[in-house]
DNA sequence: GTGTGTCGTTCCGTAAACGGAACGATTCCG
DNA sequence: CGGAATCGTTCCGTTTACGGAACGACACAC
């Protein structure tokens, strides 16, 4: 994924406050929610989760448990990574994009989380790249399968496993496997605009199994309407 | 989705009952830390937070609070996205019937507007296809220096210019100069999926706002926390 | 050997996040 | 004007994640 294929390994960013980044959770989390016209008590409802829960968790006032966010997140269908979002969020203006996106930053890369297709058996995920001129960036590997398609449309890029990386122009595409390191470097000192898609194999599906009464947690994708 | 079994299970044995997605993040939590070769108690006490929650956290027996992974997260030094890993977006399987899609249909074509780009000079459409297998559809030409990136993940495709189309197979990319009639014909029987970006060269006529993208504006980090 | 340090896990009382059920405020019908 | 929906918030008992303090295991001194 781009958090690990994109962020420096050792990326520092400014972390706010915990009662402070909760409520751009909640504030984030509404959003999303108004966005798509739900009321707070259909997504509660949909989400499995108390309105109260909700409630809280849009104002700030609670500190929600991961498999809360979870639920609401999956039934909103954004990724938890997204809601989450990165402290920065807000302050990167994409063209045509939304504040809410994910924007990740590595030294060289900025990723922007345009889509997450969820199929059978894959998750696709897809990012708009920004790659500036300069030192190239190294990302470490990422699970077994996780292939990485790239399409640039300006400017040169230098990317692919470290040991034989993949050189694009323009217009043109290159794919590798990247379950080994792999780099990200502009040719030239034109900064590189591309579209970047992750796909990974194995979807997440939705909510850890909760402990206890063994569920055979199957629920893949979550019942759109339970 | 949070489970309802939750509830009526009572007290069972406190069983670690393998759950996907907080034992992932417990995994990441651990790997994180020993590579860094510290240890869990020195983690903890780094962290504020107890070792029996770190503990819990990093075997997948508890469910743990955001504050918990920001505390966690944040003394390892990394974003909480990536503790977090692939995101999960589960209700969103097909975008098609998204209401603020523009969806275009043909006889085997069905495409999602995912996103349009605006930069200074170009703009770009994001589609996500779908094409069906059966009957070829011709499209008629674009405007001048239209040009169409095609990413295929599922079946195979033949596209292209109507006189001489290219063939692209999972994972493989094609592009063309659209400013003639062109072809979308699936080979086989097998429907296809790709995504696929369409630049035109027109220029947006609007006043340009302030976009990320023209200014690379590099900000770093600009608060870190320890 | 005994002592002292750390390691990661488990026990336990407490604090808090949880879902359900109330609440007042709207809005929409009859 | 009720009456019945729904909205989002608040109250409350239950559930559970929390940190501190134990525990056994292991390593190194002396």
């Amino acid at each position: 994924m781009l958090h690990h294929s994109l962020m420096d390994s050792g990326a520092q960013n400014p972390r706010p406050a915990v009662d402070g980044g909760t409520l751009d959770i909640g504030r984030r989390i509404r959003g999303l929610r108004e966005e798509r016209g739900i009321s707070l008590s259909a997504l509660a409802r949909a989400a499995g989760v108390g309105k109260a829960t909700l409630s809280g968790l849009e104002n700030g006032t609670r500190n929600p448990t991961l498999e809360t966010l979870w639920a609401v997140t999956a039934e909103l269908g954004v990724p938890l990574a997204m809601a989450i979002g990165t402290p920065a969020a807000g302050a990167v203006a994409d063209p045509g994009g939304d504040e809410r996106s994910l924007v990740i930053r590595g030294t060289a890369v900025a990723g922007t989380l345009l889509r997450v297709f969820e199929d059978e058996a894959v998750t696709y995920e897809l990012y708009r790249l920004v790659v500036r001129a300069g030192a190239p960036q190294i990302s470490p590997a990422h699970h077994e399968g996780v292939t990485e398609h790239l399409t640039v449309f300006a400017g040169t890029l230098s990317a692919g496993p470290v040991g034989a990386p993949l050189r694009a122009g323009p217009g043109e595409h290159v794919s590798w496997v990247s379950d080994v390191p792999h780099v990200y470097a502009v040719v030239g000192d034109q900064d590189v605009h591309a579209s970047l898609l992750i796909r990974y194999p194995r979807p997440r599906v939705g909510p850890p199994a909760t402990r206890g009464s063994g569920d055979p947690g199957e629920e893949g994708s979550p019942a759109p309407h339970p």
